[in-house]
Parts: structure tokens; sequence; C-alpha cells
DNA sequence: CCCACGACCTGTGGGC
DNA sequence: TGCCCACAGGTCGTGG
């Protein structure tokens, strides 16, 4: 479920245990995940200090005292687990107790302090490769990147000038990351039910004031989404639900057939394949 | 450029 | 209960 929210709830829970910290042992499972782990990975990694954990977009980044930064995607089934010495106390805003499931973790670091992160990925979408941190922005993976939404440089000029003369639907554009980094199907659903616009309107024919809107709605759920801890959804669900409140607030995913939530509008939910994804919308109130 | 579709990989939930 | 299919948070590539 990593979408550009739940992304950054894990790198909220892991950079109190991780930054700052060297790494003592890791052990890599396999020697793949979506993409072969580079053949350095185990001994680049052990003795690294990881200065800072960031975001970009879906990714996240732990700077390390190398030359090289450690990326980490999680793809649609990845997750981080940690797991303290015994007897010690947790530190705040994490998940523990993980339901063992040895079958699908793939990586483990293990810090000086003595915390063990462990990445859990079934179906191994996600993937993790180390980047030279002073060419970092040429990468094939960050170049094209678009803004991040929560950042200035994303606001309803920029729609504007990506969406001019495109026939798509602004669904199909939101989640393509060289227009916007981090949107997935869950916030561009929502965020296009809150600005109320079709997802299947000619992105270059939604006027300016929409946009604006647009604009608005995204940054709206992002945030509101953040600061629920993420959505957990299937193999994203902690064990102690301590995060991940968010998918209580959906106003249209996975909510086919309910009423749309719009006061006053008569609308139902439906769903509809676009591009070979489902999105969820008010056939009503989105115009 | 647009779109449809398949691939990657595994698990789960719903329908019968 | 059991089986089979549809579908799942994300990308990436192909071909019309």
């Amino acid at each position: 479920m990593p979408e550009l929210p739940e992304v950054e709830t894990v790198r909220g829970g892991l950079a109190p245990v991780l930054e700052g910290q060297r790494l003592a042992r890791v052990e890599a499972r396999r020697p793949d995940l979506r993409f072969p782990l580079p053949d350095n990975f185990v001994q680049e990694l052990t003795g690294a200090r990881i200065l800072k954990l960031e975001r970009r977009a879906k990714y996240l980044l732990a700077r390390l005292d190398r030359e090289d930064t450690l990326v980490m995607h999680l793809g649609m089934s990845g997750r981080f687990e940690i797991a303290r010495p015994a007897g010690e106390a947790r530190p705040g805003n994490f998940h523990y107790a993980p339901t063992p499931d040895p079958k699908h973790a793939h990586v483990l670091f293990e810090t000086e302090a003595g915390d063990r992160v462990t990445y859990y990925d079934p179906r191994r979408f996600g993937y993790m490769a180390l980047v030279n941190t002073a060419t970092f922005d040429l990468h094939p993976w960050f170049a094209g990147l678009g803004p991040e939404p929560l950042s200035q440089a994303f606001d309803a000029a920029r729609l504007q000038h990506a969406f001019a003369g495109r026939k798509q639907g602004p669904k199909t554009l939101l989640l393509d990351q060289r227009i916007v980094a981090g949107l997935g199907n869950i916030y561009v659903c929502e965020a296009l039910h809150r600005a109320r616009i079709s997802p299947f309107r000619a992105a270059g024919r939604i006027s300016r004031s929409r946009l604006e809107r647009l604009a608005v709605a995204v940054r709206a759920v992002l945030l509101e989404a953040i600061a629920a801890g993420g959505s957990t959804l299937r193999d994203y669900a902690q064990a102690d639900g301590a995060l991940g409140y968010f998918q209580h607030s959906f106003r249209v995913y996975d909510r086919e057939g309910r009423p749309c939530p719009h006061a006053g509008c008569p609308g139902v939910i439906a769903r509809r394949l676009q591009a070979g994804r489902s999105t969820f919308y008010c056939p009503v109130c989105q115009k």
C-alpha cells in the first residue's frame, strides 16, 4: 500500500531507530527482490552509518557515511518491522510484535544498538539499490521525477502545464510520477473526489479553477493521511494497530456501491477500470 | 502521444 | 470445505 503517506509514515518510524546508527550486521536472505541486489550490498552496508533517512516520491533514502545512498522502494507489499533487544522499552511511533513471516523476511539490518529492522515483501515488487550520492539526481529513477506534492513546486500552474493538450483523464496523469511524485491509486481517487473532478474528463480541458481545487485536494488528502499514520491494508497491517488509520477515512476508494459522502449528493460510488486499474468515483458529483 | 494490455510475484477474499 | 478466478498499494515495456 505504500504511497507517499505510507512511505512517509515508515520513514518517521524507522528514523529514530536508524538515524545516527552504524549497521552492525546486514543480511540478504535472497539474492534479489524485484531486481538483483548489488553484488556488494552486504559488504557496502556493513559498518556504514546511516546519517539521515529521507523520502523522495515513494522511495526511502538512507544517506550513508559512504559514497552511496541506500535506496529502498516498497513496491506493493513491502514493509518494515522493528524488533528491539528483549526487555527494552519501545520507542514511540512505530509498530512491533510482527506476525512471524520468515518466508518473506528478505533483508535484515541490525544496528549497533541492537535494534533489528526486517524488510518483508511477499510479492517482491520492492527493490533496494546503492546509488552514488554525488550523482544521485542523474540516476534514471530520480532524474525525471516530478515535484513533491507537498512542496511549493506543486500547484495548479504545474498541473495546467502538465495537463495542457492531454486527452487522458486526470486519474491517469496524476499517477504519472513525472508529473507529480508520490501519488498512487488510492490518493488519486480520493483527491479527485474531493475536488469533484471526473477521473475521465480530458485533462487538457479542465478549467484553471478546478485545477486549483485539485491541487488543494491533493495536498489536503496527503496531509490528513500522514497525520493518521497512512492507510493499513492487507500485507501492510501491523500487529499492534498503532499505525495506519486513514483507511477509515476513505471516501471512495474500495467503497463501490456505498453512498457518495458529499452532503446532499445522491450518487453511489462506482468502480471502473482505467488503464487496467480500479478507479473509484462518484458519477454524480464528479464532473 | 494515447491507450490497452501483459509482465513481474504471491496471497487473499469472494463466489460457487 | 474446497477450488478457481479476480484482484491487490507500483512500475516497466510492447505494440497497435
